[in-house]
DNA sequence: TCCATAATTCATGTAATAATGAATTGATTC
DNA sequence: GAATCAATTCATTATTACATGAATTATGGA
C-alpha cells in the first residue's frame, strides 16, 4: 500500500460516524447491510451517512452492491489487512520475519 | 479500547508527519530514535515534530523515555494492538474466534 | 405514465487543524 | 553561574473538513 491510501485510509477512520459504520460492517460480516439498515441502526441522516459511505468506498475500507432500490454494503477485508501491513512494514529494526506471517492471518475468513 | 481513544489514534495517524514518524519508529525497534534523530531523518523542524510527537503521545501510539538532555521515543506496540483489536472487535458477526486470536500475535516481540 | 422509496449530490455557513516564527524550559559543560 | 544544546510551548494565520437543507438520480410498483 502506498502512503497517500494509508493517509486517506486512516483519516477515513479517524471520524466517529464512519468509524460506527466500518465497525458495523465488520460485525456484520459477509452479509453485509444496506445504506437504509446502517442509517437505522446508527441513527444517521441519509445524506451524512451516503457522504460518509462514500470516503470509506474511496479507500476501498468498504464495498457496496446494489439490489434493486437499496445498496448493499460490506466491510473491504483486503483493504484492512493491507492498510496494516503498510503501518507494520518492516517492523522491528528489519526482523519482518516476525510480523508479517501474523499480518498475512488478518483476513480472518469474511 | 474505548471509542473515543480509537478516534484520538486514528486520527494521529491520518497525519503524513505523525505516519512517518509513527512507521519510522516501528522500524527502529527496541531502540526508538532520539527527537533529534527523527527530526534529521525525516527533514522536520523541531517545533513541528514536537508538537506531533505530543498528539501521538497522547495516544500511547508513541512512549517517551528523557535520556540526558534528548528524549527517546518509542513505537507504543501495546496501543498499537489494542487499537486493532477495537478495529476489528466482534468480526464475522460473531464469530470473534477466528480473529481475536490473530489479534493477540500483533505483539510481535518488541 | 405516475408515484413512492432509496440513495446521492450540491451549496453554504461554521468549526477544527496545521505550519511557522519567536520565546521558553530543562540538562550538560566549561 | 554563564553558555550551549535539545526539546517544548505559545500566538498567529491559512487551510480544510463537517453538518445541514434542498434538489436530484435511480429503481420498483400501481
Amino acid at each position: 500500500m502506498e502512503k497517500t491510501r494509508a493517509l486517506d485510509s486512516l483519516s477515513a477512520l479517524s471520524h466517529e460516524v464512519r468509524l460506527d459504520v466500518f465497525r458495523l460492517l465488520i460485525q456484520a460480516g459477509p452479509d453485509g447491510m444496506s445504506a437504509g439498515q446502517i442509517a437505522d441502526a446508527l441513527n444517521i441522516r441519509a445524506n451524512t451517512l451516503s457522504n460518509n459511505l462514500g470516503i470509506l468506498a474511496q479507500t476501498g475500507l468498504v464495498r457496496s452492491v446494489r439490489e434493486g432500490r437499496s445498496i448493499r454494503y460490506f466491510a473491504g477485508m483486503e483493504a484492512m489487512r493491507s492498510l496494516l501491513g503498510f503501518l507494520m512494514q518492516d517492523c522491528c529494526g528489519g526482523q519482518a520475519e516476525i510480523c508479517e506471517p501474523v499480518l498475512n492471518q488478518i483476513a480472518c475468513n469474511c
